[in-house]
DNA sequence: CTTAAATAGTAAATCGATTTAGTAAATAAT
DNA sequence: ATTATTTACTAAATCGATTTACTATTTAAG
């Protein structure tokens, strides 16, 4: 009745060869160790019939590796964290890991008991999007000889490795976009959260009108309020009270809510407003109108990443120089922010 | 320069003490097994300055339990389904165990990859929503003694636990409702796949209307499609063609992409129709007009799985009776789907 | 015919914790 | 003064794999 999982020890006993050979068989070095295709055929064959699968947790103990990657982002949920995800995925199954997803809400709390978790696991590697709080942890992890890979947003004063895209100088250029099309009260609605990745965009937009001499109007949305009523408040009465031809949002659901309460207040305003968001999204192709945005490069963002980590996984230990890579990212224009019309 | 992980030998030796004595003290069995205080003392003092974090793989290998949990949905970022995944956490989180959340995507390879992966590193126990050909594989699970708990459908022909809602009732209400309300050309919008609670709530939809003498129409979405071109064109053609005052839809993406051409074909057309859509969803509830939904105790299912998790894991190895749990849903009734305003 | 090399394996240590079955010394009971 | 008990620990086995360092036998070389 009882149905207990097979050791090696168990398939050793029962074929009557040490288990060195089975251990030898079963991970292909048969061959080179001179084990006869005779013995090699009989574990093949009984591990196959009783459906053998190794303890991963004993071979992980005794090589010092488990095979696992983590990857942590703010939301899995969130269409540019998962479309990467999926690439980082594929590279890794290739090189025979596995990816473990979580999503750390942008909480420091889920974000430690993440990384702990994980750790004390033993797991190869973590490519995080880090929250505010926890740069010592980051640095914990290095410290112990843990590859750690960064994405989206660094700290400035922690020497990492990291895949980021220059925000500011896209977010220059999403601006300029406007601005060449002839809108001239250009809002830039952002979170709270002062994280680099965000002060950077802003910085472009600032930069960017206050080189043409026009007025920056900035409006922080606190961090989380996005969907529920404060957000949304936030914005409406912005919208409807500020005298404005354009919008920049800074975040993709951002834009999310921004577009709906548009349509909310007024069914043409948003046709007659210029609107761009950073982070593309199916959902801006096909809304009507389309929607300009800045496109990160996700395939390359990933394959970054992905070099990153498997570099630092080879060379175990090596006290090297950080790896840090700032990509760019395009502008794609579309209907909703080309050309002012005059009403 | 090097920072090797600390164990618990390392531990013993600095303190001049014997492992099992660290062993005792960091697992609070130190006054039981007559450890001195002083020693105590000197283990947890030290260990906290160089913040020891146990080999959890060292630990679970020995003991045999790794308090970790595995929960697998279709789609993670389907509310539904992380809305369950919370509460499930933090009831998991109560009791010791940490639960990792992935999704299968409805695809057999992955979820049989996905079991294989966490199998192999002996988590204690499988939360599943299974995707349709992976019978053989939970009972392979079963076999080998993991404790397995089914939800949102299961294998009639394959004795699991599980819990479920009662499909067949709450689609009958829901058909009901629309027939109540006055609607008679009723459409039901449903996938391909052909599992239980979809079958279910497609039986439940025909004998409504079959009932009352009404005409049964069915749209087929093959699975997978509901987003792309072509699940898009089959709906357009279907409300463009079809003489209809009231579509029920099965699942809640599919009413997303539902509403959307709905709203295309016609602004004024999501007034006029009676909808009625299965899984609630905030939308739902801000959607203008609000939509009918038929909501899934969420709360209840998540507690129910938990129940039976944490009982299996309790017994190991005890053959006793199945626990097979059937929830009602309830309908809410919103504009959508109330008194038919007749043009 | 002897020695070297190749073949076909195996014994035992190891990874880092837990846990059972001890032991030596101090204290209490008789 | 002797025995029993309690205190305060520790040695060693164990979980299931990997891996290093052997050994015994057969074949090949000189």
């Amino acid at each position: 009745m009882r149905n207990k999982r097979h050791s090696i020890k168990d398939i050793a006993k029962t074929l009557d060869v040490s288990p060195t050979t089975v251990s030898f068989v079963l991970n292909g070095k048969g061959k080179e160790k001179k084990i006869s295709d005779e013995v090699i055929n009989r574990v093949l064959t009984y591990t196959k019939s009783i459906n053998y699968k190794p303890n991963m947790l004993a071979r992980s103990l005794r090589t010092g590796r488990t095979k696992i990657l983590v990857f942590m982002v703010e939301d899995i949920s969130n269409h540019f964290f998962s479309k990467i995800a999926r690439t980082i995925e594929d590279i890794a199954y290739e090189k025979g890991y596995r990816v473990l997803f979580c999503s750390n809400e942008n909480e420091d709390k889920r974000s430690r008991d993440l990384l702990n978790l994980f750790y004390e696991r033993q797991v190869d590697g973590f490519i995080i999007i880090p929250s505010t709080g926890i740069r010592d942890d980051i640095r914990e992890l290095m410290k112990n000889d843990i590859p750690v890979v960064l994405f989206d947003r660094f700290f400035p004063d922690l020497d990492t490795h990291y895949v980021v895209i220059d925000n500011y100088d896209a977010s220059r250029k999403a601006t300029r976009h406007l601005i060449d099309n002839g809108y001239q009260n250009i809002a830039f609605v952002t979170t709270d959260v002062q994280q680099v990745q965000m002060l950077d965009r802003r910085r472009g937009y600032t930069d960017a009108v206050a080189q043409e001499g026009l007025q920056a109007t900035v409006l922080e949305i606190p961090f989380g309020d996005t969907d529920s009523g404060s957000g949304r408040e936030l914005m409406r009465d912005f919208f409807r009270n500020k005298e404005l031809d354009a919008v920049y949002f800074s975040t993709n659901y951002l834009t999310r809510s921004g577009l709906e309460i548009i349509k909310e207040i007024d069914e043409k305003l948003i046709f007659q407003l210029g609107i761009v968001t950073f982070d593309d999204n199916e959902l801006f192709r096909i809304n009507t109108p389309t929607i300009s945005a800045v496109a990160q490069p996700m395939e390359e963002i990933a394959q970054e990443l992905m070099r990153i980590m498997l570099h630092l996984l080879k060379q175990k230990n090596s006290v090297e120089e950080t790896m840090q890579v700032t990509l760019s990212a395009e502008l794609i224009p579309r209907g909703s922010s080309l050309a002012k019309v005059n009403v």
